[in-house]
DNA sequence: TCGTCTAACATAGTCTATCTATGTAATGGA
DNA sequence: TCCATTACATAGATAGACTATGTTAGACGA
């Protein structure tokens, strides 16, 4: 029983996931982001491989981040991804959405 | 411009929205249940008809609810529906699992 | 230098769940 | 008799995350 802890991304936040995480540091290449939402969950959340890299293409097609290919420290091929102006824009919109959605949800849950 | 504010429901939080709704009250039909979340999520959120049957065709089969036809105060048809022990126990799973993935998210928003 | 391992990226296809659009039946009122 | 409304129902579209699989290139031991 190793298996750690770890729930799906609920659709609808993963962009928004990636987003913050990026927000926080200069840039991070896949496998960092996908660690980083697993870290900062507290070991709740898991990002898929299947689910990250299309997220990446569809948020560098929209604009919201920029990609350029570098090396990581041991010399491997990586791509490293940043926020653009745009992309931190939608960040605020998505979690501003989240918010109202969830303190809705919280009132149903409410005991009573 | 009175389109009523109005957000989507979360995938994933429906059946929990439904089953929720129907602890607090002896028995529902169908517009009952979707009245009572909008109002009861401050109007933030709307159960589209398309969206409600169906789930709640689902948890019959799953035998979550218990349905029967009945009248409404005004004579009119309507499928009354309650919450069967296992209902009540998947709403407890549910919101279990719900809060703690809240709770994960609301990490990775953080500031910081 | 050979062979294997792994990191990192990529994508096709599937699945789940909500939405839009539409339709039915039944009741009450004009 | 005709129409509006209530309540239920369902087909099809759509979105988004998942599973499964594949590719590439560097690391590293023998």
């Amino acid at each position: 029983m190793d298996l750690p802890t770890r729930d799906p991304i609920p659709p609808g936040t993963l962009d928004m996931l990636i987003l913050k995480t990026l927000s926080r540091s200069e840039e991070s290449h896949g496998f960092e982001i996908a660690e980083s939402i697993h870290r900062a969950s507290g070991s709740v959340l898991r990002v898929e491989e299947g689910s990250l890299y299309p997220a990446l293409q569809r948020m560098l097609v929209k604009g919201w981040i920029i990609g350029e290919w570098g090396r990581t420290a041991d010399n491997r091929r990586a791509r490293y991804y940043r926020l653009t102006p745009a992309g931190r824009k939608q960040l605020e919109t998505e979690v501003e959405a989240y918010r109202r959605v969830s303190e809705a949800i919280g009132l149903i849950l409410q005991p009573g």
